[in-house]
DNA sequence: CGGTCAGTTGAATAAAATCAAGACTTGTGG
DNA sequence: CCACAAGTCTTGATTTTATTCAACTGACCG
């Protein structure tokens, strides 16, 4: 019995595709390791090494600028596959953004195993697929959102993403739900395309009118989803 | 012999995966189809029921927002596949930009022919994960850079995907090279996330410094290729 | 209890958007 | 072939929006 039957995210990763068999193969090449937040799995421009599943906690796919302005460009959850697979350098580095548990492969295994298991490169391209529809939805936001705009949809997407992955969440009440959020206000400015301080303003904004609290850092509770859905633009 | 074998993206485009005989079953699900110039092939938020690999001319991707903001999302040149496949909704519109030929097929009809087809789903699947690379790298450029940065990358993608698609552009100098744009003032102001006026002007700008030169509305002579990267960004 | 770090708030500034004309292209019909 | 109309692009003036700079507040930790 591979250790892959006791992993909590066997039926939604790629692994999905696999059986029992196959599973044992993949295991072969894989191990799990654990990242703390801040820790980097695989940094930007480097030649692609290694691939991953995500098992537990969020983690953060980012670029810079040569002067040192960032940008989030994706954040990946449990199930999630990371790296670039079938050559190529990595366009962003991948840094966790709370504890997390990975399932790491060298990319030259894990290539050679996916080309042998049509079903898993399958599942990859549905994966893929999926982000890239996902990831073109944000260019809107941030080609053509105001701040506003922008913080609304932020939380709205938050509201949706963290819901089941391990992540607090609660639904006592359909239309006000708490969550624990995995950024510090500089990483929802990277998120966002935006500075700290206009992130911040527009945090009270919303709390001033009612639309959400904030009881502590990291936490949102939203009051008025209808309101935030509005001003999502 | 199957129409195919005259294509001439035949051998970059995913069909490149494909033996005589199955290119002759794939050709038979699909037909070739001209488009003109503002004409969409695909709307925003329908349901996925084509898909296409682009054989001349270049399209646009592009999401709207509900009170008419537009953001080009993508631009596709021959050789390219566009659609989406596997269910789920149309995230973008598809929509030509200059004259072009498309292979159309039934999406239905291409994922039973793709998931018998390992080696073009695997193609498919490189070709995704370069463009969610792509697109990753675009969303730096909307959420970080300034509009003078974005008009200088812009230049410079421009240079380098337009090079052997069958759209013009002159080598006689290695650093001074034409290009004929598919974009309108208004169309590059989609892709760059600013306003016409930015763009009219940082293009006016880049003149008087000496940058560039504009014989006319859709074409630019990079004089200074040096000082265009140094904007870049 | 002081020190550090993250976040907030305010005032001034800068950047790009908006509003408003005007100029140049392109195409059309007389 | 010219005149004119429509559309596209440019330019200028003004306003809006978010950034920048700077000070301050509160939480957490030894």
């Amino acid at each position: 019995m591979s250790s892959c039957d006791l992993c909590v995210v066997r039926n939604r990763a790629i692994c999905a595709s696999l059986d029992a068999k196959e599973l044992e193969a993949l295991n072969a090449i894989g191990r799990t390791r654990k990242i703390t937040p801040g820790e980097s799995l695989i940094w930007e421009g480097e030649d692609s090494v290694l691939v991953a599943n995500v098992i537990e906690g969020v983690l953060k796919l980012s670029t810079n600028t040569e002067d040192g302005r960032e940008q989030i460009v994706g954040v990946v959850y449990p199930s999630d596959f990371i790296g670039r697979p079938f050559g190529g350098t990595s366009g962003h580095g991948v840094t966790a953004l709370t504890e997390a548990k990975v399932c790491v492969f060298s990319r030259r295994d894990f290539d050679a195993f996916a080309r042998e298991h049509p079903a898993l490169e399958h599942k990859l391209l549905e994966r893929t697929l999926g982000e890239l529809d996902r990831t073109r939805r944000w260019m809107l936001l941030l080609g053509r959102k105001s701040a506003a705009e922008k913080m609304a949809s932020f939380l709205l997407e938050m509201t949706e993403r963290l819901g089941g992955n391990g992540c607090k969440l609660s639904f006592e009440n359909p239309l006000q739900r708490q969550l624990t959020l995995p950024f510090s206000r500089q990483q929802i400015a990277d998120v966002l395309g935006l500075t700290i301080e206009t992130v911040s303003r527009q945090f009270t904004r919303l709390k001033n009118e009612g639309i959400i609290d904030l009881p502590s850092r990291r936490d949102v509770i939203i009051l008025d989803m209808e309101a935030l859905a509005a001003e999502a633009g």
